[in-house]
Parts: C-alpha cells; structure tokens; sequence
DNA sequence: CATTTTCTTTAGTGTTCACTATAAAAATCC
DNA sequence: GGATTTTTATAGTGAACACTAAAGAAAATG
C-alpha cells in the first residue's frame, strides 16, 4: 500500500518533518556507547549529544534498547569487513592473522573509541537487552569464522573459532584498559604463532 | 594504647556488638559481585544477602566502592596463586601454561562465578572507584609476572606479559559468555603454543 | 482554511541509586 | 545505675534513570 514511498518526484510523507538526521543520530550515539558503555550513557546524555528532548528521541527510536541495537548493528556492519578477509581461496591462517592483526589496529586505532564496541557490549549482564543483542551479532560474526575454518579443517573449526573469538575479546579488553597498537600487534602476531602450530599440525 | 585488645580474657570493647560477621560479608559480596558485577548489585541487593540495614553497612564499610575494593583483595588473594606457580627454578614457558591452564579451569569451575572478578571489574568505566582499583590489582599480579619473565628473558618480559594479560581477559570474557571448561582449556593451550614459539626462539 | 498527520516540546512520572540524620539499642565502665 | 561507646533501625535525602501524557508546532491534503 506503498506503492509511492520511494518516488523521487512524490511529495513529501504529511506531518511535521524531523528535526535531526536518523543516521547522523546513530552516528552520534556510537561514538558515545563505544567511548563509554551502554550504561555509562544515559538519556540525557544522548538527547543532549542529538539536540533533542526524550519524546523525540523515543517516537523515533521507540527506546533507548532499540537504538542501541540499530547501533551495534551498523557498527558491526563496518567493522572488521569479514567478507574481504575470510576469502575462500585463502588460507585459513592467513586470514585469521590479517583479522587478529586487523583487530588489533582498529581496536587502539581511536583513544575515544578503544575496543571493540559489540565484543564489549556482550560482556553486560545475562538479562540486559543491550547485551543479549550484542552477543547474537558477535555470534553471528563467529558462525562466519567457523564455517570458513570448517572449508579446510572441519574438525578443527570450533576449536579454532574460539581460540579467534577469545583472542578478540582480549584484545578488546587490552586495547580498553590502555594497551597501544604496537603492543596489541604484538600479542596479536602470538597468538597467531598458537594458530599456526594448531592448523599446521596436520 | 590497645594493649589489650588481643588478650583472648580480656573483656569485650565496648559498644554494642556488631550483628554480622564482617568475614561472612566480605565473602556475600563476592558472590554477588562475582554473578552479576559492581553497578548491577545494587545496595538493597547487598543489604538483603547481609541481612543489615544501609546505615549498619555504611558504618563497617564506608561505602560501596570501599566495601568492593575490599573484596577486590580478597579475591585477589585467594585466585591463581601466583607465589606457587611462578617459581622462581622454574621454565617460564610450564609456568604460564599452569597459569594459563588455571586460568582456564578457575574461570568455568562455578555457573554462578564465570571468569574473572579483577578482570571484568577492570573493564568499568575509566571514573569509576571500582574499575580504578580493580586495574591497579590487575596490574599489581601483572607486574610479579614481567618480574619473573624478566629473570631469564628479560628483553621479552613485557610482551609475554602483554600476551599473558590479554589471553587471560579473553578466557575471562569467554567465561562470561558461557564457553565451557575443556573449550576454555583448549583455548588456553593454544596460547601457550604461541607462547612458546616466542619464548623458544631464542 | 479546516482537517489530518507526524514530530516537537513542556512538564512531568515512578523507580532505583548510594547515602544520611536521628533516635534507639546493646554493650562496657566506674 | 548513669555515662560512655559502638552498632542498629526508621525514615528519610537528592540525584539519576528510562520513559510518558498532553499540548503545540509544522507539514500535506482537499
């Protein structure tokens, strides 16, 4: 019953046009979210950050649980790109290195934004909506790891998989607490040197 | 000018006694923090467990965040002893696999306690008390670990220490997720394969 | 221009948070 | 037994939290 929504020539939707820009505000909230934490930043601080009173806020967003999830959601779009690093015709240690070293890079790459959003995100408590979100999108992120490790070592993927998923995490949690890119490199390249001798045990 | 206060005959201070054991407290609050974490337990929650009113705590422990950094210690002492496992006749690379390997098996042992009190209280906000002081205790059993990397390789004694740091994070926020003792194991052995690639390429 | 639709603001709401002032209770001391 | 000391409870405190009811504003429509 949309049959003009996306006409370029058709007039604009009725009602009172919105006073901030959707994606600009989804920008807005993850650069707070990941220089803080779901927690850490109230209402306040975003509709401040956004220049907007709360019922605006909400009537777009619907909550701030909902806002956080279009948040990890795009963050975990952009991050990390796992389709040009887990290639098919690749080495699995190859990729799983230019990941955990590309993991490193990003996550000390900005001092405001250190870490990694979702992986941080999925540690909150069990019962949290922000939490419970994060860890599907973490995990749909590793289901990708596992079946392209699955392609060349299918007995080998899950154990693989977290190896990757843990070395992520603490990663993360060094580059959080203040650990630099050369350093995190460095932890990153040894943990890579464990992969190798696991996948070339064959 | 309390000469007398360890006598076992010597009578009671004075004052009415108080109506918990601090002891027994200290190790409540564990519990609690350790399921959930620093900002999810509540006062209420604590004063529940206890069985006291705020003012009775307050006026043991001060506050909050005082009554948790004493528990922060506590756990400290009493988790992965690293007197016992960092000896000093002892291969770097067989210690750190023990320690890793506790690790690994300290942080699934409980349902109810996964992972790691000091580390995931690291991971707070950069203001806050509790995350503060659980970095700097975090950092107090990082330091004896570079000192005791440090006696036989001593150019490389930082970043082992770095990789050791960070692979102990990422078992502790596997753990948190749900990853089970043998996974976590295997995640740990793979680690000390990369540890001794670095540490046996001398 | 009145109606409809959608978005905005003002002015709240109830709950939870960490913590406190005051009075009372429980002990020792002399 | 009154004074002192220490601990306890009652009854709050102010602030922050996520969120909302109602009214008004800004647009399109006919």
């Amino acid at each position: 019953m949309n049959t003009k929504e996306n006409a370029e020539s058709a007039p604009r939707a009725r009602g009172r046009p919105r006073g901030f820009d959707m994606e600009t505000a989804l920008d807005t909230g993850q650069r707070l979210f990941h220089a803080g934490s779901y927690d850490a930043v109230g209402l306040a601080a975003l509709t401040d950050a956004l220049g907007v009173k709360p019922p605006s806020f909400y009537k777009a967003f619907g909550s701030k649980s909902e806002f956080f999830a279009q948040v990890i959601e795009r963050y975990a779009q952009a991050a990390l790109a796992l389709d040009e690093i887990l290639l098919p015709d690749r080495a699995p240690v190859d990729a799983l290195a230019e990941l955990l070293e590309s993991a490193a890079r990003t996550y000390a790459r900005d001092p405001e934004q250190r870490g990694c959003l979702v992986l941080e995100a999925a540690r909150g408590p069990d019962g949290d909506d922000s939490a419970i979100h994060a860890r599907r999108v973490a995990n749909q992120r590793r289901d990708r790891i596992r079946e392209f490790v699955a392609r060349t070592h299918p007995e080998r993927a899950s154990a693989v998989t977290d190896f990757v998923a843990s070395t992520m995490s603490g990663l993360s949690a060094s580059a959080r607490e203040g650990m630099d890119e050369s350093r995190l490199l460095d932890v990153a390249r040894t943990a890579v040197a464990g992969l190798k001798a696991q996948l070339d045990a064959d």
